[in-house]
DNA sequence: TCTGGGGTCCTAGGACCC
DNA sequence: TCTGGGGTCCTAGGACCC
């Protein structure tokens, strides 16, 4: 037997999460059952909904549409806010029960990823009899369902799983494509986003079928890269698919924040980006990893997004390096419009352990990397907010207690509160 | 209709070099 | 200046995914 792929998929993910978390804890209502959805904090301005339910569908509910519209389309509407940390153990529980089926899992999110049993099984019958037991096992032992979708490779698999929705296994293989792929919209395919989908639909290609028909140089023509990259989709090949990789490398690392109220000034603006950089900065050091470029982003109260990026002297984890860095690049683009949210994100990364320590000042580096560690050690004990740095504090939150960090603190930057 | 946050990859256009 | 042409590198922004 050649590849065999399961793709499996939890359905409303986050959602579902919730609502299988609720009934252990004794609910009587289950959120997949009633007009729900998981969403944003509005007053922070991040109302959107996240995952909705099967009966919010009827409404017309999107994802990734405001909260205030999915209440007008359903005003019965149940919100439930998010918990990112109950999702990320319900993850680890699903992702423990795929390995029990096949060492060869690769996870593609939170809540998605593929399972390779191709040396399992040995015929067609113990491949269904295999996803099957994934997906009873999921949903008596976790409380929550997944859609399986089994095919010869990963694309195939994927689609597959979406189209049958919830708890179900379906197979997409080869043969399989034009009966069941090719009389779908176009927007169903992956990789076909708004975008692409309104450019399709002016030259005429409304389904899967008509872009599997369509002819590859004009799709190359009209598309570029991503038109062939479709065509080869549509026609079930998945040939781009980067490899089978249990977890791809880190390329970059970012930190993003809508503000609750816009921003005017430029220390506001200091101050959002120094959160930032501090909460990318911790991210890099634990998982390692120097950088030799940052970008800034910002939103104005318009929408419109502008970055900015520059490259350091040398590769760095240290917090006010980053910052310093991040400042320089955002007054370089900034035109004073109230600012609606703003990002950090660092890449070019090399591993710590291989980057060269002896640059031009090795003593102060390393001074300054133990400082940032101290720093992490000790909100990860007591939490983020146990240490703040006094530029950060209110003016009437500052209070001066005296510092247990010793010559750590030298710079009378870090205060406890 | 007050619209998130984490990422990756691709491309057009400018700078620069020979 | 009646202004070539190819290659490479960099950057901003767009498109997409979960």
């Amino acid at each position: 037997m050649g590849p065999v792929i399961l793709h499996a998929d939890v359905n409303s993910a986050f959602l579902s999460f919730e609502a299988a978390y609720r009934l252990q804890r004794g609910e009587e209502i289950d959120l997949r059952t009633i007009p729900a959805v998981v969403g944003g904090d509005r007053e922070k301005r991040r109302g959107i909904v996240l995952a909705k339910s099967i009966p919010s569908k009827k409404y017309d509910i999107q994802t990734g549409e405001p909260i205030a519209e999915a209440l007008r389309k359903c005003p019965h509407l149940y919100v439930a806010p998010s918990n990112y940390p109950l999702y990320e153990k319900c993850s680890r529980a699903l992702f423990a029960l795929f390995r029990r089926y096949t060492d060869v899992v690769e996870q593609t999110g939170l809540e998605e990823g593929f399972l390779d049993i191709s040396d399992r099984v040995c015929n067609f019958d113990e491949i269904l009899s295999l996803a099957h037991r994934v997906r009873n096992a999921v949903r008596e032992e976790l409380g929550f369902t997944v859609s399986v979708g089994v095919s010869s490779n990963r694309l195939l698999a994927k689609m597959a799983s979406d189209l049958r929705k919830p708890d179900y296994v379906t197979t997409l293989f080869p043969d399989e494509i034009p009966s069941k792929l090719w009389h779908l919209p176009v927007g169903d395919l992956i990789m076909v986003g708004r975008s692409t989908r309104r450019k399709l639909d002016r030259v005429g290609i409304r389904s899967i079928g008509d872009l599997a028909h369509a002819d590859p140089a004009f799709l190359h023509r009209y598309l570029k890269s991503h038109g062939l990259l479709l065509w080869r989709y549509a026609n079930g090949m998945e040939s781009e698919f980067h490899a089978f990789a249990e977890r791809a490398p880190i390329k970059s690392i970012g930190n993003s924040r809508t503000m609750p109220t816009d921003l005017t000034t430029r220390e506001q603006a200091n101050r959002a980006l120094l959160q930032l950089c501090e909460k990318v900065c911790a991210r890099q050091r634990e998982a390692g990893f120097l950088a030799s470029l940052v970008t800034v982003m910002y939103k104005n109260s318009q929408f419109f997004v502008q970055e900015h990026q520059g490259g350091l002297s040398h590769p760095t984890d240290h917090t006010n390096r980053i910052y310093e860095q991040a400042v320089r690049l955002f007054d370089e683009i900034w035109d004073g419009a109230p600012i609606r949210s703003m990002g950090v994100r660092v890449s070019e990364l090399t591993e710590r352990r291989y980057a060269q320590i002896s640059f031009f000042d090795p003593k102060s580096e390393e001074k300054d990397h133990r400082l940032d560690q101290s720093i992490d050690h000790l909100r990860n004990r007591f939490g983020s907010s146990s240490l703040l740095r006094a530029s950060l504090l209110g003016e009437t939150l500052v209070t001066e207690l005296s510092s247990p960090f010793g010559d750590l603190a030298r710079d009378h930057l870090f205060r406890m509160v």
